[in-house]
DNA sequence: AAACTCACCAACCGCGTTCCC
DNA sequence: AGGGAACGCGGTTGGTGAGTT
């Protein structure tokens, strides 16, 4: 049994894109707007299955796509965001204009990692490696900055969120639905899509605890974790 | 100059979730 | 309500270029 590929393999192409294929795949988006990735390379012209295009667009097309080094203040971000996401790269991402879960994935594992491992912190746990199982805490903010001390009762509540800021509006939702082509080529049905549309909406919290009776607009005036609902695919969080 | 190692990153793969019939 | 299709995510792989021996 198991599950049926996602697409006729033996007549698609593998491997880097070449220009004319990527061509190919931005005019179609341009025209057509994103989504329908399963008979977008079909209406495309190009041999490549939908999930490849889907992840050339992402990750290397998409027109709002910063490119180039991390600055210092994303790279705090990145730390920060981690100790409290976890490897939830796509959320993390919503939080980092321009920048795609992938690259941060990869810049994670290839910069920061490293450099947490170089100051004797664990890049996981975002506690000190040599004393993985005590209560103490570790400041990002600046790499000489001593640990903080945090009274043994602490070490019963989940074991992430060092002494973050959880104000984490470093940056404004990321937004240019203005410039996005129209409707998808076959649009979906809203449902999912309109909770997560900005403005009102849940909060961060109602979302994630999943309030009921608050599909449309909560009450309870939280900002939790200065995130609004809308302001990233809480789907991912609410679920793992 | 050749061989080898390492770092980077684009792309692939498998699986979980959501949606639709 | 259940099953299958489609989507999205995170882990992993593989190609390539730079650096070192």
């Amino acid at each position: 049994m198991g599950r049926s590929p996602c697409c006729e393999k033996a007549h698609t192409n593998k491997g880097a894109w070449t220009r004319e294929e990527d061509e190919r795949l931005v005019a179609h988006v341009r025209a057509h707007g994103e989504g329908c990735w399963r008979s977008l390379p079909g209406a495309a012209g190009l041999l490549r299955c939908g999930k490849s295009c889907r992840l050339r667009w992402i990750n290397y097309l998409r027109p709002d796509l910063k490119r180039g080094n991390f600055t210092r203040d994303e790279d705090d971000l990145i730390v920060k965001l981690h100790s409290l996401l976890g490897n939830k790269w796509s959320l993390i991402a919503a939080r980092l204009p321009g920048r795609t879960d992938n690259e941060i994935k990869n810049y994670w594992n290839t910069h920061i990692r490293r450099k947490l491992l170089g100051r004797g912190i664990d890049p996981v746990t975002h506690r000190p490696l040599t004393h993985a199982a005590s209560a103490t805490t570790v400041s990002f903010l600046h790499p000489a900055e001593p640990p903080k001390t945090q009274p043994a009762t602490e070490e019963s509540k989940p074991p992430r969120c060092p002494d973050l800021n959880l104000d984490l509006c470093i940056s404004l939702p990321f937004q240019q639905e203005e410039e996005r082509p129209p409707a998808r080529a076959c649009a979906k049905p809203v449902k999912m899509e309109q909770l997560q549309q900005g403005g009102g909406g849940l909060c961060f919290r109602c979302s994630i605890l999943r309030v009921r009776g608050a599909a449309t607009e909560c009450s309870c005036g939280s900002n939790f974790l200065g995130l609004r609902a809308g302001m990233l695919d809480f789907r991912g969080l609410r679920m793992k």
